[in-house]
RNA sequence: GCGGGGGUACCCAAGCGGCCGAAGGGGCAGCGUUGAGGGCGCUGUGCACGUAGGUGCUUCGUGAGUUCGAAUCUCACCCCCCGCACCA
């Protein structure tokens, strides 16, 4: 079988199943359903080999339920909402290099990339119109979709979906607004996410400090310092100000204050507040070695030089805290041996020589916890590595141990409770305000710098809520989780780690929130209970119903069966069958999704449809899925160009050999390590076994033997076994145990019954082939058709029964016999081996005597050698009988004895074959009435073997 | 920091109290077949000893413990991975 058979065989089963129509899913109420739904893909570039493991694992698992009599319904879709591509199709608008350098090597035709500046058009070519889309990917790969129920978050269908869900929602008061801060792009004007801005400044957070507003006299009028810090609590502690003398400064007007910032806050603060203006330029030097303010304790503190204070981060200005800042410390320190500095702003020695103020108390430091911590690291100069590290530490004890003294108005309170309250009461004696910053630059992918902006109407899902949070953790109590140990995080992000979630941002492609048109809904918060849309899908496409149709009574009705069907206008017959639909599919079976949605899409899943559905239509199952990594560890992605498009892999007819070495690789729900390399070994590998597959159903039809021997009897029962193995894998979802039992292992089984069957019997060989295809038929579907059409096999395979287990069939005789005789084979090789006779004339097997069988079987029921020995069949045997049963009591196996008959009859029914492999004769005795030395050493289940030249 | 998951032979990966020197796959080695160092088949793959299928020692991140018995249970420690949001 040459590769390019067995791609016209992938193709044309693709076809056939196609035109049949077997994966469409209509109800049926005959039949049990199983409605599974994996994450429908973001289609925000080219697919490879890594989307289409994911898929696979689904497929395998939809294939598997329907040949065991289950109506599946397996449909997908495309969440095309959101910015990845608008961002992208923007950079091709503007002609970026990189960008449209990176298309054209996956693969994108030079003639279509300009198009693909139009956001939709980007889209759509990347989910459905192009060889590089999802939806090819899965094609190619044969996922048994139901494509009929196809639909696109951006249908104008969809969007009435969500219009309902947010109207419904916010009459449930779970939706509201309030203010929020957010990393926001200045250029695009729209909040940024880690997917929409640059490698290094992922993980970036807003962070809210405290300004607090030291005060200057200067030029006859008063300057506020803005000193912002994350720690107000240590206010009462400044020795001193920081100011750069390098940096560019302004006097702002805000509010109807006058405020230092640094240029950079000042171009930043415009985005938390209306009321700035510029008033002037302003150079730090000219206030260099003046005293100002502390606006909470009145006292004096003097301005010095710090040129480490950077514009960038928060207003510029900086309060220093010597005792608990070890930054500080250091700075301070350093600046005292820089006489030409201290010179130049005319500040004298004596005045740096303030006193440290202490105003926390740590059990095993001093009072000055920063200069302990400082000393302990011998840090000297400003070492940013160490002081990073040193103010960590301090910050953390501080915080989670410290308690404040009597130089704070909070003496005898623990910093971690009152942080909050001091924040609270200088923000209400107007002594201080709030300024957001993000705690690492951020730059966006368009190339601008992110800022933080104070929004102050968002739209919130109110996820804290207790009651809801409560009905969501019994969703998630009454349903399965796969595998299990994600339930406990699961659990967490449910109950304690989920907030108030903002559901809604002002510039993004979706559907606009129905109660208010200036915002659209959140890519993630229109992609909660989409499962329920597929039901309704298929009618939706094929009437052509279209978005005015679809007002809120209609889904009012279809899914909570409320209201009046006549006020709706769409067709009553129509709209009966929607809810027929609905409600024979809802529940949702399994939902599969990533690893990196727990926290995400699918606790938003259980949210959503905690509150929209009741009970009974809630989700019975959640099922994880792993990622692809190349040999680096790295995930296989477009960008990097380290996976396969799957039209590669097809054009070498390679697809099921990929899903089967996929499979076999490791737990759908682990990551596995599967390059470009190790997908083109696997498939290597793989497809030489498809080979002898087909080699095998050729020799179905051969002339055979007629008699059912042990062999016969032995691959007739392990089939049975294997059967039954995969079946149990994958019920509990574990493919690759099922694709080592149903593959592999029947694989070395069959290959063994082979070699070692001199004719082999027609029937039963016809018959394991045959409930071998259909045990492979979910992994290597498009093989299996083949195979099963050239068995002379009616219709589909991937529409046969599921092979029965039958109890019956498991012959366990014939397996102690085929095991018995391998056993003895393994022997023959070692005594060979070790007494060097290498080709020997004769081999003598000696079955062990029936005594000793009596004493074996005697000694596992826990018979004692004194009750033993009183019977004549033992004692007679004298010593050898004590002998064996010292042995016996060692081993305590816990294996069945076989009668020396059965011994016998499988040694006999396999003496050809160890003939024909030892080229020896072969002379089968029992031990009773053996000549041989060595017959003594016979066991039962090991007989003596005597080799004689 | 918070939460979750892991560390098994050359590599991947099962096993989760006795049948475990540890499944399966890969790699590597030998033999056979073959025109071939390719394909296929068989065999081997911790160490040592052994002219009879055996015996001894040693191994499952590290250390200690429970047990007649531990890769499997308990405790401590070390290391790795993932998520921490408004972003798909």
């Amino acid at each position: 079988m040459d590769p390019i058979k067995l791609k016209e065989i992938e193709k044309k089963w693709q076809k056939k199943w196609k035109e049949a129509g077997i994966f469409e899913a209509d109800v049926d109420k005959n039949k049990d359903k199983f409605f599974l739904a994996h994450a429908y893909p973001y289609p925000s570039g080219p697919t490879h080999h890594g989307h289409a493991r994911a898929y696979l694992f689904d497929d395998a698992i939809a294939r598997y339920k329907r040949m065991k009599g289950f109506n599946v319904l397996y449909p997908m879709g495309w969440h095309c909402t959101g910015n990845p591509a608008m961002i992208k199709a923007e950079k091709i608008r503007k002609g970026d290099e990189e960008t449209i350098e990176k298309l054209k090597e996956a693969g994108v035709p030079e003639e279509e990339v300009k198009r693909l500046r139009d956001p939709y058009k980007y889209v759509r070519f990347f989910a459905t119109e192009s060889d590089l889309s999802y939806k090819s990917c899965l094609e190619t790969v044969g996922c048994s979709i139901d494509w009929r129920r196809e639909f696109m978050t951006i249908d104008e269908t969809y969007k009435k979906f969500i219009q309902w869900q947010y109207s419904r929602l916010r009459e449930m008061d779970y939706v509201q607004q309030k203010e929020y801060p957010v990393i926001w792009c200045p250029d695009q004007e729209m909040p940024l996410g880690d997917n929409d801005v640059e490698d290094e400044s992922q993980g970036a957070e807003s962070e809210e400090y405290v300004a607090y507003k030291f005060r200057i006299e200067t030029d006859g009028k008063e300057i506020l310092l803005p000193a912002a810090t994350l720690r107000p609590e240590t206010v009462y502690g400044v020795t001193n100000m920081f100011l750069n003398p390098d940096l560019d400064y302004v006097v702002a007007e805000v509010g109807d204050e006058e405020w230092l910032l640094s240029h950079d806050a000042y171009e930043k603060i415009g985005y938390q507040r209306e009321d700035v203006s510029l008033i002037e330029e302003f150079s730090p030097e000219s206030i260099i070695g003046d005293y100002c303010k502390n606006p909470v304790t009145d006292e004096e503190v003097i301005i010095l030089p710090a040129d480490f204070v950077k514009g960038g981060s928060a207003t510029g200005v900086v309060m220093s805290v010597p005792a608990h800042a070890p930054y500080d410390h250091i700075a301070i320190k350093e600046l005292e041996k820089k006489e030409d500095v201290l010179k130049k702003y005319d500040i004298g020695a004596e005045e740096l020589d303030f006193d440290y103020i202490g105003l926390i108390d740590l059990e095993e430091y001093g009072k000055c916890p920063a200069v302990d911590v400082a000393e302990e690291l011998e840090i000297k100069k400003l070492d940013e590595e160490k002081l990073e590290r040193a103010t960590k530490e301090v910050y953390r004890k501080e915080f989670h141990q410290g308690t404040l003294n009597e130089n704070t108005a909070y003496p005898g309170k623990k910093v971690n409770e009152i942080k909050d309250k001091v924040k609270e009461d200088m923000l209400a004696g107007g002594l201080a305000e709030i300024y957001y910053d993000t705690n690492k630059p951020v730059v966006c992918k368009c190339g601008a710098k992110g800022v933080i902006k104070l929004v102050d109407d968002q739209w919130f899902l109110k996820y804290s809520d207790r009651e809801w949070k409560a009905s969501s953790l019994d969703l998630l109590e009454g349903a399965e989780v796969v595998p299990e140990k994600y339930r406990k995080e699961l659990e967490y992000y449910l109950d304690v780690w989920m907030g108030d979630k903002p559901c809604a941002r002002k510039k993004t492609l979706g559907t606009e929130l129905p109660f208010d048109k200036n915002w659209m809904v959140e890519p993630l918060s229109d992609s909660t209970v989409y499962m329920a849309y597929y039901t309704i899908a298929k009618t939706i496409n094929q009437e052509n119903i279209d978005g005015e149709e679809l007002e809120n009574s209609v889904f009012d009705y279809v899914f909570w069966g409320k209201g009046d069907p006549e006020n709706c206008k769409i067709e009553n017959e129509i709209l009966e069958e929607m809810r027929e639909e609905f409600l024979y599919w809802y529940p949702l079976d399994m939902r599969i999704a990533g690893t990196e949605h727990l926290s995400n899409h699918l606790s938003f899943m259980i949210f959503q449809h905690a509150a929209l559905f009741n009970e009974e239509r809630w989700p019975k199952g959640i099922t994880i899925h792993g990622m692809v990594l190349d040999e680096n560890g790295n995930k296989v992605s477009a960008s990097k160009g380290n996976g396969y498009n799957m039209k590669e892999i097809a054009k070498g007819g390679m697809v099921d050999a990929m899903r089967l070495g996929m499979y076999a690789k490791s737990s759908p729900w682990d990551d596995i390590r599967f390059g470009k390399k190790e997908v083109d070994r696997t498939i290597e590998n793989v497809s030489s076994r498809f080979q002898k597959l087909f080699k095998y159903v050729e020799m179905v039809d051969e002339e055979s033997g007629e008699t059912k021997d042990v062999l016969d009897r032995w691959i007739l029962s392990k089939m049975q076994r294997h059967v039954g193995n995969t079946e149990d894998a994958l019920e509990r979802l574990e493919l690759m145990e099922a694709v080592n039992h149903g593959f592999y292992a029947a694989f070395n089984d069959i290959k063994d019954y082979v070699n070692k069957k001199e004719n082999l019997n027609h029937n039963v060989f016809e018959r394991v082939i045959n409930i071998w295809i259909r045990i492979l038929a979910p992994f290597t579907p498009h093989l299996c058709e083949e195979l099963w059409d050239r068995m002379g096999g009616d219709g589909f395979v991937s529409e046969e029964d599921w092979p029965e287990t039958n109890d019956e069939m498991i012959d366990e005789a014939a397996e102690r016999g085929k095991k018995l005789g391998d056993t003895i084979e393994d022997d023959i090789r070692e005594i060979k081996d070790i007494t060097g006779l290498e080709k020997p004339e004769q081999i003598k097997i000696v079955s062990s005597a029936v005594w000793k069988r009596e004493m074996k079987a005697a000694v596992q029921e826990g018979k004692e050698l004194s009750e033993l020995m009183k019977k004549d069949r033992f004692r007679k045997q004298g010593d050898d009988a004590a002998r064996y049963f010292r042995e016996l009591k060692k081993k305590h196996e816990e294996v069945d004895v076989m009668s020396c008959e059965e011994e016998i009859q499988a040694l006999e029914e396999m003496k050809d074959y160890f003939e024909q492999t030892f080229q020896a004769e072969v002379v089968l005795e029992r031990e009773e009435e053996s000549d041989e030395d060595k017959a003594g050493k016979a066991r039962p289940g090991k007989p003596a073997i005597v080799l004689k030249d």
